[in-house]
Parts: structure tokens; C-alpha cells; sequence
DNA sequence: CAGTTAATTACTGTACTAGTTAAATAGTAC
DNA sequence: GTACTATTTAACTAGTACAGTAATTAACTG
């Protein structure tokens, strides 16, 4: 079982389905219903999708009528994006130093 | 099956095992051995979960002798960092405003 | 060569998820 | 009230991925 915050998040964002959901919230809330009509699936499928990303906290759903309105959490992106960023100086600065560093192990291999 | 590059790779980082042996591997290439000592799980566990790095591109495996050493590729990282920087004008942007839009769809569903 | 070390592969069981169908719940419209 | 719409939930099948461990391969040491 998933316990750990970013387990969840990055598990969620495994899924291109669910990272187009999140392109589409960019541009505003939007019932399942809505969130349906653009993908080839199921409305059931979506309602699942969506509860994924609720469940990772990528997504905040509220009731509004028999409608339920999706809205995006940005704080979840930017939590990946904090991850990522903390390597950041590293792929910038040992980039070139990385590369030569794999070709001599390579040529190393060959002996 | 996985096919997209970012569902391989976000799925590899949805564990806390794996990340740690990113974090590790910032600090040098080093083998599967060398990676197994900190952490309280079998090499073979280990072995599998740097072949899912592997598959994701997040590492590189080169044989030394009966060693394998493994390098981290940063790019792979600066994907990841790519894909959420798209949203950072987003989550700066509209967290206060979407806060209120939030707040007036709670309480909207109150009536 | 035998013995040890490094690493992978093979096997088993379990958990998660995709996708569908059907049923249930609840709001809206007439 | 009935009919319709939006959504969720349950139940199911099937495929995939993974954890954990056992067995195996390959390289080094003396």
C-alpha cells in the first residue's frame, strides 16, 4: 500500500490520462462530465481517474448540485516540482563532467 | 504495458526506495553493493529496483569486473522538473484566486 | 582448482489498475 | 409525481507490476 505523500503523487502522475485531466484543470474547474467529453473513455473511467488524483491531493472535488466540480491544487505540482529542483544544481553543474566520467567507464568496459 | 517516457518515469519515482538511491547516486556513481550497505533490503532487491531506474533512464548500469556500477543520468530528473515548471506560472499565479473560488464553491454548497 | 563475492534471473504470491456492466443515489426539469 | 441527467459505487474480468526469496551465473582470490 502507498503511504508516502510523493508515492502517491508520482504514482498518479504515471498515467497520461491523468496528466492530460491535469492540463484540462489548468484551465479552470470542470465537472467529470465535462472532463469526459474531450477523452475516449468512460464516464465511470474519468469518475476513477479523478479519484486517483483526489487521493494523490492533486485534485480537490466539491459538490455543487448533482454536479461534482474538479478543481486543481497547484501546491501538489509544485511539490514535484521542489523535488525535481533540488537536483537541479546537479544537472547543470556535473552535466559535462557526468558525460566524460560514463565514456571512460565505457571504454574501460571494452578492455 | 507502459509506454509513454513519463509514465515510466514518474512511476520509478513513485517509491521511496528508488529515491533514495537517487539521492545516493548525487553524490557519485557507485555498485549495486555499495548501494545495497545504508539500506534494509536484499541486493536482489536493490538489484531490482535500480532495473527499473534503468528502464526508466534514470540510471545508467556499466560493468566493472563482477561489479556494476551504476551513474545517475540528471536529464532524466530535468524531465520530470520540465514537465511541472510548465504549471509554476499557475500555482504562482492563481493559488489566491483559486483559494476564493474554492472558498465560494464550499460555500455555495452549504445552502 | 575450491571458495567467496557480486549480481542477476526465476519463481510465487499479492496488490493495483484498466475497462466494462449494472445498479444505486441524488439533483433537475416538466 | 415521472423522466432525465450527473455521478458514484459495486461487481466482475483480466492484465500488469511488484515484493520477497531461492536458485543461478559470473568474476575474483588464494
Amino acid at each position: 500500500m502507498v503511504v508516502d505523500k510523493l508515492d502517491t503523487t508520482f504514482a498518479a502522475l504515471s498515467d497520461p490520462t491523468r496528466r492530460a485531466l491535469i492540463e484540462r484543470l489548468t484551465y479552470g474547474p470542470a465537472s467529470v462530465h465535462g472532463l469526459t467529453e474531450p477523452f475516449a473513455l468512460s464516464q465511470q473511467m474519468i469518475s476513477k481517474h479523478i479519484a486517483y488524483l483526489v487521493r494523490a491531493r492533486i485534485v480537490i472535488k466539491t459538490k455543487r448540485g448533482r454536479e461534482s466540480v474538479c478543481t486543481l491544487r497547484p501546491e501538489a505540482i509544485k511539490t514535484v516540482s521542489d523535488w525535481a529542483i533540488r537536483y537541479r544544481r546537479f544537472w547543470e553543474e556535473r552535466f559535462d563532467k557526468l558525460e566524460v566520467v560514463v565514456n571512460q567507464m565505457k571504454k574501460e568496459e571494452k578492455r
